[in-house]
DNA sequence: GTCTTGAATTGATCTATATCAAGTTCGTAG
DNA sequence: CTACGAACTTGATATAGATCAATTCAAGAC
């Protein structure tokens, strides 16, 4: 396998909107591998989303912070796409963080790539439009979640939909992202087990 | 002038991605009236959204339901688009509800017909991935807010920026668009009054 | 106009989850 | 291997907001 990371985003890109063999290769050549350590930052509040990552092993973390308090807004591993997709889109200033929370290896594309491969190939752009409908039904879903579950019907349901995530991001950031403390978190992992 | 809604329409889509004249005769004669009367319901749970909706006049709401409870996602008057976004976008049935709360003028779009135009037309097909960007944006941000602020900082939130959502529409659906009850909401406005 | 029905308000409780405060365990740097 | 700080757990208490219940208000039907 000569770059297993590029293999696995040709087939993300494909399942969505198929490139010829000519646009694959120019499409992926603005594609560059980045590495990220454990506890790097890759954005921080007040800058712009340069970038729009793939990443290949590893942990991405977003998240915002209200007062002292973090809140995670999602993960990334394991062959997805990651960045602060409304920075990146708007090209303004996030108010997030980027951050791996273990040893990365990603490849990615910059902002004026991505606008440029949208201009040239129709395919591309229909990747664009098909992903963030991706986004757009995923994040309502979860919005909807959010508000309808009590704080062990969401753990359930975590546990049930993504049950690797436990063994990569630490309880205490899970239980931010579920919207509870790690104290409630603790106590429903006792409960529920 | 001819018919406003249109007007209105293009206005929208040239802000995001401009057509020509040619392609804008085409694309604007895919959109049919239609009006639907208070408290008309226009998809409900296990039926697929088969229309993307532009709202000249009147308000729609799209809520879920929890029990016994009604969980509203969002509201839409005034020269914007509506739909279940979710649901017609990968063409699978919703769990929502999108119901008319006044007598409304829309123009509509089949799910058909707009692929249709988004094969057809690069333009569109641009305008279609950034207005899809544009709702990713949204509904992140709203994630966000909706975890970090408290019942009343939502409130004030909702007063400064969207004060005339309180003439369209009644306190109990924007207690549970918040989050909160009826009589928290009551509450703070009294005490914020 | 009055009647009806649902919306909104107000007050009295209740409860899920937060907060505070110790422990205990784990991971990793040296 | 040790030790130090962070992550996690556990218990006691506090609280924002929910729930329950009663009253007032307002808009559409007749």
């Amino acid at each position: 396998m000569e770059d297993s990371i590029y293999t696995a985003l040709k087939k993300r890109i494909d399942a969505l909107s198929p490139l010829t063999e000519e646009e694959w290769t120019d499409f992926s050549s603005k594609w560059k591998h980045k590495t990220a350590a454990k506890n790097e930052y890759l954005l921080k509040p007040g800058q712009v989303e340069g970038y729009f990552y793939f990443v290949g092993s590893g942990v991405i973390r977003v998240f915002g912070e209200k007062g002292e308090e973090e809140i995670n807004v999602g993960f990334t591993y394991d062959n997805e796409f990651s960045g602060v997709y409304d920075s990146f889109l708007s090209q303004k200033p996030t108010d997030l963080y980027l951050q791996a929370i273990a040893d990365c290896k990603m490849i990615r594309i910059s902002y004026a790539d991505l606008m440029n491969q949208f201009d040239k190939y129709k395919s591309v752009e229909r990747w664009g439009r098909m992903f963030n409908a991706e986004m757009l039904i995923g994040v309502s879903r979860r919005q909807v979640e959010a508000r309808s579950f009590s704080a062990e019907e969401k753990f359930k349901r975590l546990v049930k939909n993504s049950p690797h995530i436990f063994q990569f991001v630490p309880l205490k950031h899970l239980a931010s992202y579920l919207g509870m403390t790690p104290e409630t978190l603790s106590r429903l992992r006792k409960k529920v087990r």
